[in-house]
DNA sequence: TTATAAATGCACTTCCGTTGCATTGTATTT
DNA sequence: AAATACAATGCAACGGAAGTGCATTTATAA
């Protein structure tokens, strides 16, 4: 069990508060945040700390940037272990019509997805929208 | 073989000199287009019509929406009997990370995604991103 | 032709993402 | 401990794309 700060530390990123807080957000979110969601859950820190914190994280994947087609960017921490770049080891995302929150599906990998003669796959994005577990009543 | 006015008029659209000129620019691209592409190839017309025109086909459904991921809503034709709606009949796409290009790739379909019980799946997303046939040179 | 409704054009707005630059804070060296 | 170097933060402003309100023009139908 690692802790934040060690994590961080072998990430090569300063240790601050900041940054410790929005990870901890993160952690306890079960689902995808935007980065407004992050603005109104610290009210006090401006906008582009935010952003930048954020940026940083990715660049470390220490979270990863979720595209579900509402055309706002969303974010989610990496599995411990996770490598988003590579292909293989890409998940589906989730996006719910009804409650509009996203969710990584991590045990749900992405199928093998064949492209025509010429074509050279390297990265995959697969959103699947309808209803979540949540709204569904199943 | 359908006229374009006689498409337009199966949809109850209003033929129009910039929406035939707006379906023979998309008709003769061989990729997406984004609004400003479309913006660029007539100059003389305004954003907001043709802003307006091509979400008019899209309600119905002479165009499809492509999320590519590049932040910049994308529209292609549908074929011919296309019904986007129906998710049997959801295509992929494929964007080059070189040229930057999105093309559809409509003789492939999109496979049957697996998603945990409670989820109910009624639209899916996947955009395969790497390097297109032009641009492999293979 | 006239009446009705839709299409177009112009101006303006909102939202998100992004950047420049000054300031504050942290780490490292002397 | 003080000085130095660099990274993080805060504030302000910008830019692109999407979207809206309203006046005007154009097409269809009565
Ligand atoms: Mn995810
Ligand atoms: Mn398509
Ligand atoms: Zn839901
Ligand atoms: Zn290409």
């Amino acid at each position: 069990m690692k802790t934040i700060e060690q994590l961080l530390d072998s990430k090569n990123i300063r240790v601050t508060a900041m940054r410790l807080l929005i990870y901890k957000f993160l952690a306890e979110k079960q689902v995808a945040v935007t980065l407004s969601d992050i603005e109104n859950a610290f009210d006090k820190a401006d906008r582009t700390t935010l952003y930048r914190t954020v940026k940083t994280f990715e660049e470390s994947t220490i979270v990863h940037q979720i595209d579900d087609g509402t055309g706002i960017t969303k974010y989610a921490l990496c599995e411990k272990g996770c490598n988003c770049d590579i292909e293989t080891d890409l998940h589906l995302h989730f996006h719910c019509n009804n409650c509009n929150e996203t969710v990584c599906l991590t045990e749900h990998k992405i199928p093998q997805i064949k492209v025509p003669n010429g074509f050279i796959s390297e990265d995959i994005n697969l959103v699947v929208k309808g209803v979540c577990d949540k709204c569904s009543g199943l």
